[in-house]
DNA sequence: CTCTTCGCTCAACAGGCGTTGACTCAACGA
DNA sequence: TCGTTGAGTCAACGCCTGTTGAGCGAAGAG
């Protein structure tokens, strides 16, 4: 009708894509048990049966959607580790839905929680590699949980305190907290 | 057999007990949509159909397992908010089932989500309270929030760099990161 | 002792879930 | 042009879930 030709590899393509953006949407808003392969199929117009032809199981596709692409760089410097940390506060005030369906889920679906344990700890380790002192894994540790704490709130339980602030001001306000813990002077 | 003669009233007062603990245990363990109703009764050792009787369904057997004290007295010093807050990070290092289990459900259970808001907002607004400063309310949120992600990464997600520390180590290390919110000097 | 109360169990239902296998039909290669 | 491939659908399966109503048997009331 509205799409007249388009090479089989290229549909196949986009139609992948689309299920998995219709998951990741899920996932973020429900978590991944109260996401079912029906309603995913409906988002992505699909049948159900072809989610399964495509992913395999429902854990799989879980698996796909919250597949994210690492952070990248590390850093020097406490305080290039603090606004390293900082940064994660979502660019832009929003976290990509991969991130978000993973949080979502990170408490109740044990896979989840595997990936979340091994993301924050790749995070800790990498910020206490650039803290001073002999407790840097745990003033890491908590560095790296003052953030998701911060995050869940935020994005997930929509704190009204924290909605109405601007992200500069956030960022602002909890940059003493993790200075606090960077630096050694207590 | 074992248990020879127990008033009516008294049996039944037992048994929902039991019903209640095993409720506890198994929502903070695995969170609301993986616990059955036949796991619960399992565990209290009773049949499913009891539980519904005396619950009515499994949301409000929810609500009922969860529902926990206030707590209680507010702060009056900024210092006495930060110590407020953090015995909150589970007397003798473990935090009451009820509250376990309400935080393992509240990413992804409306229910739970709603009564975990109103018990952080009931906590920020306290904190806010007692805190100087125009963007109180933004400081005492992130603070409750902060709290909030140790004790996820640390009872829930049992992140082994937290896990390892001492409870007190884990108090004295934090204390700078809230301390740094509770007083305004930015 | 008799009738009532009620804590508790049994067996079953309806609905929704993940998952499967057979099928349709348009795009493709020779 | 014609067989082949593969994207996508359809209908169904078995299972597990929350939930229900009828019934049993012992504790209580008179």
């Amino acid at each position: 009708m509205t799409e007249p030709a388009l090479p089989r590899a290229e549909r196949r393509r986009r139609t992948e894509q689309r299920i998995l953006d219709a998951a990741r949407e899920l996932f973020a808003e429900r978590g991944f048990e109260r996401t079912t392969i029906r309603a995913v199929a409906a988002v992505a117009e699909v049948d159900p049966a072809l989610v399964m032809q495509y992913f395999g199981n429902k854990r799989r596709l879980f698996a796909e959607a919250v597949r994210v692409t690492g952070p990248a760089d590390s850093a020097g410097s406490p305080e290039e580790a603090v606004e390293q940390l900082l940064g994660t506060l979502g660019l832009k005030m929003r976290l990509p839905p991969a991130s978000l369906a993973m949080l979502r889920s990170m408490l109740t679906h044990p896979e989840a929680a595997a990936t979340a344990r091994e993301a924050l700890s790749r995070q800790v380790e990498q910020v206490s590699a650039s803290l001073p002192g002999e407790d840097a894994p745990l003033r890491a540790a908590l560095m790296t949980t003052i953030l998701l704490g911060v995050t869940v709130g935020h994005q997930l339980l929509e704190l009204d305190e924290l909605r109405e602030a601007s992200h500069d001001d956030l960022v602002a306000a909890l940059r003493p907290a993790l200075r606090a813990l960077a630096e050694t002077d207590t």
